[in-house]
RNA sequence: GCGGGCGUGAUGGAAUGGUAGACAUAUCGGACUUAAAAUCCGAAGGCCCUUGUGCCGUGUGGGUUCGAGUCCCACCGCCCGUACCA
């Protein structure tokens, strides 16, 4: 008997694999087509077990599809823009380039001993001039569009280094090379207007059955689309052109409780008094300290200053309050300013309380309230609650019904209007980086901004770049920057600014489609292709990525890149866990924290002795060193182990472990069924239990191909388990025996594809296991012909009956009352009611 | 801060509102072996000197239901996102 010996099997299947190309994928109009694709991956020069754990899903579902007759497109490409690139320069020298195309080498590399079932001639990286030039004209049929825009946005700038910093470069509000306090600053850039698409971008996400119903929530509380009243309060003693300030608000009927106003320190009229008032001027700075995250600035400590400046009450113009500037009112949101109604909403709460303003309460919790209130009291929106106070007409005397009926009152007494507004904020897409696709653009003396021309494209990054000083070197780069105008001809700079790396990954799936074509699109392969039938990522591109890329569908869709039909790109998605490993930690002599690598460590310990602590199973990461290379584990144990390993212990959705121990299992099982098979394979003559066998069999099949087909890869592993076992133990013939172990290797070979070829070869079958037709599950062998029935008395197990399937309720009924604990139990009380669900349970009530 | 998710034996997890703990790991016992490894077979949620098809048990507290791990409310803990990480 031979042993399994996954690295010659494994290097043998991939070869025979490539030499009849069948993974190629050709369109055709004789089989239904299914494109399946996994977020590509950023090359940054390792795979890891997440990459292992995303691909290996696809190729399930691609080899599956495959194998059920379909013409499949399961392409890979490669990320390629991005800091890392330049960090890695500055860190240690080299190109950006040369360091993210040697990583691509190597990361193929590692990849391809996985077996999967890639179409690797579609391959390219969005750092190919051949697809970032595209990207350039995709941008510039975007402006001709009117989608693109120039505007004054806030970015992170550290004073020290003169340069601009990503989110990820401020730590605690400072930079992370100069460790300098980070400013906001603002600079003119480029943006996608993706807020005109937010009333259909959020409408579209219910015809997205097949996506997370989570994911489609997220979505719609980002693009946050809330009702409110906008209007204006009359100023007193504000400077000229400041007569009004406009707010809006979605809690018009708090109004009555309202005590100051708030304004954002970008908002105009705080830049007039930031010029006349030196303290003003220096608040706005401290407002202006620190990052630009959501939040960094949310969880700041809310500031205020008071302005001297008072607005009058709309419905009461005795009623004067005065004008804040707050930190926490942002420009970007509604009108940059707010009314502050302490009574009823915490964060105005905290903020009366500290500058000692009024809290004027209007609604009671309820009738018999004290009126002092400990917190704010925030009413339901849609219930009418008790109002407690009123003095501008008798709608205020008794509440209002919902939010309608507030604005309705505020719009017929001439205050305001009822307006719509979303949160979703135009895409900026200006990065004052290097390594990313350059913004077609040139800035004329005479003519202003001007499009490069499209016979121009693609605008390519020079090489000949240094990364030893702080900030942009498209900007240092004399020739490459300094061009002429496309339009006169006369003296021009170049954009030196660069596109945001969302953009690359907002239609690589549809350059997948022809990824050689020389416009962004082929029409007739994106109408072939698209949609994407299956989307794999990680959970963590629920919002920016999946929005981004329904908002690029539409753009492109508009200027005629993608039909109609696929503005919605992703017919189905599934966001995947992540894999995790515990941390080996141990302190240094100042106590400080020192990680060690899982392959340095057994059974607790170094190999010095010392005892390692071992912290909670986190995402495997490199600073915390608690990583897996997936080159060590296919080089022990093969891919097909890991493959199985990665789709056995968790659901798909969550989060697996990976462990030394289930790797280990996981490998002990396939050389169990090699073993099985070569036992199988020289089998011969009739046994007992041919019938037990197969029933076994298609109830495998039906229970596999569902758990494939809807994600439950580790039930279907569950499934496999339980089926080797029982034909481990089968006394069945030879032949029933064959056909079951044939059968299981076709089941396992979406997972563990190598193995199951070379089983399907051995057993003295034709052709590959991966193009033979998925069995299928016979009904008849499925049902049978008795049921077990538990019996509950008040909801508790206490006997069970086995009886014909088909038995009437009565009946049931009457042999469960019968069973000899259920008799015991019930000890001659009289059920009030027995409950029968047939084929599941019986629950006898007394 | 805000938005979303998750929480079940020693561990990873299974369970269309219907027998909680499938399958796997670790553990323990047995077979084989001079011995060990490998392999094969088996036990196993907790409790009790009541061993009973007994009681308790799916983060905590409440609720809906004949019946709740599953649905609803509140709380606790952890994870993801938060617009320049990809």
């Amino acid at each position: 008997m031979q042993r399994y010996t996954p690295a010659e099997i494994e290097a043998r299947w991939q070869d025979a694999w490539e030499k009849k190309s069948v993974f190629k994928a050709v369109r055709s109009e004789d089989k239904p087509k299914y494109y399946v694709l996994e977020m590509f991956p950023y090359p940054s020069g390792r795979i890891h077990m997440g990459h292992v754990r995303n691909y290996t899903m696809g190729d399930v579902i691609a080899r599956h599809k495959l194998a059920t007759g379909h013409n499949v497109l399961h392409p890979m490409g490669w990320d390629a823009f991005g800091m890392p690139a330049e960090n890695a320069a500055m860190a240690i020298g080299g190109h950006p380039k040369d360091w993210t195309y040697g990583n691509i080498d190597d990361m193929r590399a590692q990849m391809k001993p996985l077996g999967l079932s890639i179409d690797w001639s579609r391959e390219f990286a969005t750092c190919d001039p051949e697809y970032y030039g595209q990207q350039q004209a995709l941008f510039l049929d975007m402006l001709k569009a009117g989608l693109v825009y120039r505007k004054e946005a806030v970015v992170n700038w550290d004073p020290v280094d003169m340069t601009v910093l990503a989110n990820e470069q401020v730590i605690d509000g400072k930079g992370w090379r100069s460790g300098a306090e980070v400013e906001r600053r603002a600079l003119t850039q480029w943006f996608f207007k993706i807020s005109d698409f937010s009333e259909e971008l959020l409408e579209a996400l219910d015809g997205l059955e097949n996506w997370p119903a989570k994911v489609r929530l997220m979505q719609e509380n980002w693009i946050g689309k809330s009702r409110g009243l906008q209007f204006a309060f009359s100023t007193v003693d504000a400077p000229d052109g400041h007569d009004r300030i406009e707010v809006y608000t979605t809690r018009p009927d708090t109004l009555m409780g309202a005590s100051f106003v708030g304004i954002s320190p970008d908002h105009p009229l705080a830049k007039v008094l930031e010029r006349e008032n030196p303290q003003i001027a220096a608040f706005c700075a401290e407002c202006r300290r620190g990052g630009t995250t959501e939040e960094a600035i949310e969880k700041a400590e809310k500031l205020g200053f008071d302005t001297g400046i008072k607005v009058r009450h709309p419905f009461d113009t005795a009623h004067e309050m005065p004008v804040y500037i707050a930190n926490f009112i942002l420009m970007d949101y509604g009108t940059g300013a707010i009314f502050g109604c302490p009574a009823h909403d915490q964060r105005d709460f905290e903020f009366a309380t500290k500058y000692d303003l009024p809290i004027i309460s209007t609604y009671l919790p309820s009738e018999d309230a004290d009126e002092a209130l400990a917190a704010a009291y925030v009413p339901p929106k849609t219930e009418k609650v008790f109002y407690n106070r009123g003095f501008a007409g008798e709608q205020w005397q008794t509440g209002f019904e919902g939010i309608e009926t507030a604005i309705d009152f505020c719009e017929a007494n001439g205050v305001g209007q009822g307006v719509t507004k979303y949160r979703l904020r135009d895409w900026g897409l200006s990065r004052q980086r290097y390594w990313g696709c350059p913004i077609p653009v040139v800035h004329c003396e005479t003519c202003g901004v001007v499009p490069e021309n499209k016979e121009n494209l693609p605008v390519e990054l020079p090489y000949d770049v240094s990364f030893d000083t702080p900030g942009n070197p498209l900007d240092r780069h004399a020739t490459w920057r300094d061009t002429t105008c496309p339009s006169c001809g006369g003296k021009a700079l170049r954009e030196t600014d660069t596109m945001d790396t969302f953009v690359d990954s907002s239609w690589y799936f549809a350059r997948f489609t022809a990824p050689r074509a020389g416009t962004p699109t082929e029409a007739e392969d994106v109408a072939y292709w698209m949609n994407v039938d299956q989307y794999i990522g990680g959970i963590e591109h629920a919002i920016l990525h999946l929005l981004y890329s329904r908002f690029f569908a539409r753009a492109m869709h508009i200027t005629g890149h993608l039909p109609k039909s696929a503005i919605e790109p992703f017919d189905a998605l599934f966001t995947q866990g992540m894999v995790t490993h515990e941390i080996y930690q141990t302190r240094d002599a100042k106590g400080r924290p020192v990680y060690h690598l899982p392959e340095d460590v057994t059974d607790g310990r170094l190999a010095d002795g010392t005892e390692v602590e071992i912290i909670r199973s986190a995402k495997m990461s490199k600073s915390k060193k608690n990583v897996v290379d997936p080159v060590n584990i296919i080089g022990a144990y093969g891919a097909d182990t890991a493959r199985w390993f990665v789709l056995s212990d968790s659901p798909p959705e969550r989060d697996v472990e990976w462990t030394a121990s289930g790797a280990e299992a996981a490998y002990k099982h396939l050389a169990r069924v090699w073993s099985l098979a070569e036992r199988i394979g020289g089998m011969e003559g009739a046994g007992e239990g041919d019938d037990d066998l197969l029933r076994a069999m298609h109830r495998t099949i039906h229970d596999v191909t569902l758990g494939v087909e809807s994600f439950g890869f580790n039930a279907a592993i569950a499934k496999l388990y339980a089926f080797t076992a029982t034909l481990q133990k089968s006394k069945a013939g030879a032949d029933a025996q064959k056909q079951a172990m044939l059968t299981l290797a076709q089941l396992m070979s979406p997972m563990t594809p190598h193995l199951s070829e070379e089983i399907w070869a051995r057993l003295g079958q034709d052709g590959l296991i991966t193009t033979a037709p998925w069995p299928v599950a016979d009904p008849a062998m499925l049902v049978s012909d008795t049921v077990t029935l538990p019996i509950q008395v008040n909801g508790k197990r206490r006997g069970e009956i086995t009886v014909a399937a088909d038995l009437g309720k009565d009946e049931v009924e009457r042999l469960a009352l019968e069973e000899a604990n259920v008799a015991r139990t019930l000890d001659g009380a009289v059920p009030r009611k027995v409950i029968v669900v047939p084929g599941r349970i019986v629950n006898v009530v007394v």
